[in-house]
DNA sequence: GGCTAAACTGAACGAGCGTTCAGTTATCAG
DNA sequence: CTGATAACTGAACGCTCGTTCAGTTTAGCC
């Protein structure tokens, strides 16, 4: 019996996945170009999972899980409610051209789920938990009296996500105009209007 | 000699292709889609416009001036210049399900726009023209009193346009925990944090 | 009615797509 | 080494797409 490398193997098909889509666009990624880039023949990707279709969906989880790890270590590694809020942004923040590249993908998949209602699911979940790290920093700062007490820590998770997606979004389309920097001020600005 | 019909025929045109595009995305749209919509053949398209990419750039076009016309409505419309800046967010408001839709296309276009120079040229574009809307807006505020002198109206514009932008898109990918009024009041929220 | 040019048709074509699968290779246990 | 099975190949298939174009219809002018 010859030992099983199928979880590598899925790793690599979904990273090379990624790479090609990040690229090209969800749509203009096809199956021979993610064999191509994987270094192997479009009969593997049929191999290990069950058509594109379900390599792509395991494209956004992957995306979801590494965009989760990056909230979690922002929570973390933050020592103030404050830190941990613009930390919380930074980790959506396209700070480099790699990043801005992963953050296309993030609007292929917006462009899919307002017509897939099972990517839909994928991201609703992804983002509630998103706007949950949101409320419960800003529910850690007034706590501790870092944030006024009148805030509403829902509708400023809200609000907050959806500015940083926002201004993610114009940072990659708009570089010349919106930059990192300014999405940072942006979201500093968002914060400091809860500080106490 | 027949007279011409072609200004009519390319907007009932275009007009078709737009509501196919907001029901299936912008790669699900098929040529042979727009003509069923539009109620003719699929030779009519090649005929009126040079193939499918030259009558999706003219969709976009089109929503561009749709857009720009609501900007110039809300603000000839509005009264003082926190009811401009609420108008020019409501512009971008998906308010009932066919601006969702609509929404739907633009969060397509953002997706080419990402990959195609010349469609981000015409994007850039679009959002320079709102943000320096938004910011006139807050200068008038500011000459007449009611905005804080020591706001910057650029870096407003720069997030009060990505945070609407956020919003409206949360809104149509997550209307469970988003609605078009969690939208205004976070909106609302902004403009007033510029009162003095 | 005939002429002319615009408007339109839709079958056909070539290209590229996802998928399939019979065949081949690689790697283990015994 | 040998059999067994996982891993992999890539040509082939069927399908759909955008585009083309020879032919047809329509509407105004003399």
């Amino acid at each position: 019996m010859r030992p099983s490398v199928e979880p590598e193997r899925r790793e690599q098909l979904i990273a090379a996945a990624a790479r090609v889509i990040a690229r090209s666009g969800y749509d203009a990624a096809t199956v021979r170009d993610v064999a191509r880039e994987a270094g192997v023949s479009t009969g593997v990707i049929a191999y290990y999972f069950d058509g594109k279709d379900d390599l792509f969906e395991h494209v956004l989880r992957s995306a979801s899980r590494s965009f989760r790890a990056r909230l979690e270590h922002a929570r973390d590694a933050a020592e103030t409610p404050r830190e941990r809020l613009l930390a919380l942004a930074e980790a959506a923040t396209p700070a480099d051209d790699e990043a801005a590249r992963a953050h296309a993908l993030w609007i292929d998949f917006w462009a899919r789920a307002a017509r897939d209602p099972e990517l839909a699911g994928l991201t609703v979940r992804l983002y509630d938990g998103w706007r949950r790290e949101i409320a419960d920093a800003v529910r850690d700062g007034q706590r501790v009296g870092a944030f006024r007490d009148d805030a509403d820590p829902d509708a400023f998770a809200r609000g907050f996500a959806a500015a940083a997606d926002g201004l993610a979004t114009h940072v990659v389309l708009h570089r010349g105009t919106v930059s990192a920097d300014d999405m940072r001020t942006a979201c500093a600005a968002l914060v400091d209007a809860l500080a106490s």
